[in-house]
DNA sequence: CGCATTGTTGACAAAGTTCAATTTGCGTGG
DNA sequence: CCACGCAAATTGAACTTTGTCAACAATGCG
């Protein structure tokens, strides 16, 4: 993965902050420092609160963006509406694909933030331009790209073959990974049950009633939209080693 | 959408007969006839039979491919290992993606035919001096990687918030569109009950009883390995016109 | 301290699957 | 050309999973 040159403070982009120190992304791998640099000039960058939405399904792709920091997630509307979580956009995440093809597209999914979060947004001709300048900007594209099929894919084969105990559990192991914070108890996650839920795609009861199953057993602990992961290994134990 | 030129009588490629005449592809929209003949020339060209296995999910992706004549579908496989099924594949439809990128990747998906096929597939190391060769390749392949998107999100809804019937419905008159053939008593699809049930994730008893009752009301006609869609507006409704 | 948000629990209902028992249709080989 | 045999399709009934609903509890913020 890509790290910003850490030694020199960074460049201030055109018109933004720049990128923390540290900063990784997919997208942006493997690119010189001066690359990096003229991609960031080409950006601008935005702060946004909590629940801000940033893109919206279906209106015209116009930006690529590109998560720095905070927390977001990424829905698809069903045909009545609801919204169906597909997964996380955590820092370094890129989303607004759509905008990078030749002829103007809808953006497939709506992206809202989940906390204070700020976002680099390249406008769609800019974008374009910047791709053309830096061949391994197309690669990497290309992979983040089927990287979003892969979990697509993998979200699919959850929703139609687990048992809501199992989609559960691996929505936990899962945001432990993405979102959580690794402590000496165990790995917290600041998780409200119907977010949870919603991102398993289980009701809210359902959801209540396995984690206090899964509290009894100790292996987490909860407290008001928060969730402890005390044995995350037994938790993905009841993914695999499903078949006897 | 790309068209062979029909007037001179197409070049033979190295290693296999050509295209057939009027072949429209995605990928191959807006190349020259230069162009095409050029990618053309590095695919092998195979014929294969029914229920033979193009792809594996999982293992390394090192072809690209074209499905040329005949039909396949798209599957995945679940964690127990049952195949889900997530799209056909019609003739102009490319699949295998994955061999397009940078670092070599495992296929996301199993392809097998339902029909005597005919495939061009292109190995990945030239299908990637191709591609560097022909700029609009590139762009084509993003846009058909982005269909795949678009298709899967659409799967995942369907799977996710429609019931058994609406999923039937929906699958039948996609199928209708994809690998349907228009008659004068209404479009006629050759699908036995276990691979519509199959396609649209429902079991073979609920397919039946549904095809049934649609029968009962007009809607369609059966025989044995094939339905007859006499009013597919009506499935059509199911899906829409749902809330009131 | 009061109130809104978040979480819990039990009873019930709905949607589909599973299973077993048959029936139907169709190609084939005698 | 007929009967056989297999694959495809059907049907009813029990069963499972999970959602729905209503009522309630507890948590923590202002």
């Amino acid at each position: 993965m890509a790290v910003m040159d850490e030694g020199r403070p960074p460049r201030r982009a055109a018109s933004g902050a720049p990128v923390p120190p540290g900063f990784r992304s997919r997208l942006l791998e493997g690119l010189t420092p001066s690359q990096i640099r003229a991609v960031l000039a080409g950006a601008r960058r935005q702060r946004v609160s909590r629940n801000e939405v940033l893109q919206h399904e279906g209106e015209p792709a116009s930006h690529l963006s590109l998560l720095v920091t905070g927390l977001a997630a990424f829905y698809t509307a069903t045909f009545e509406g609801d919204k169906l979580f597909l997964r996380w956009i955590t820092p370094g995440d890129a989303f607004g694909l759509a905008a990078l093809q030749n002829q103007p597209q809808p953006y497939l999914a709506t992206v809202q933030t989940l906390q204070e979060s700020s976002v680099l947004l390249w406008e769609r001709m800019s974008a374009h331009a910047l791709f053309s300048q830096v061949p391994r900007l197309r690669e990497n594209l290309y992979a983040v790209a089927s990287d979003y099929m892969a979990r697509l894919a993998h979200v699919l084969v959850s929703r139609t073959s687990q048992t809501a105990e199992q989609r559960l559990a691996r929505m936990l192991v899962e945001s432990a990974h993405q979102i959580g914070r690794a402590g000496r108890e165990g790995i917290a996650l600041d998780l409200t049950n119907e977010l949870l839920a919603e991102a398993a795609d289980v009701s809210v009861f359902t959801a209540s009633r396995q984690l206090s199953e899964w509290h009894r057993q100790g292996i987490l602990a909860k407290s008001r939209g928060k969730i402890l992961l005390r044995a995350p290994k037994r938790l993905v134990s009841l993914l695999a080693g499903h078949r006897p």
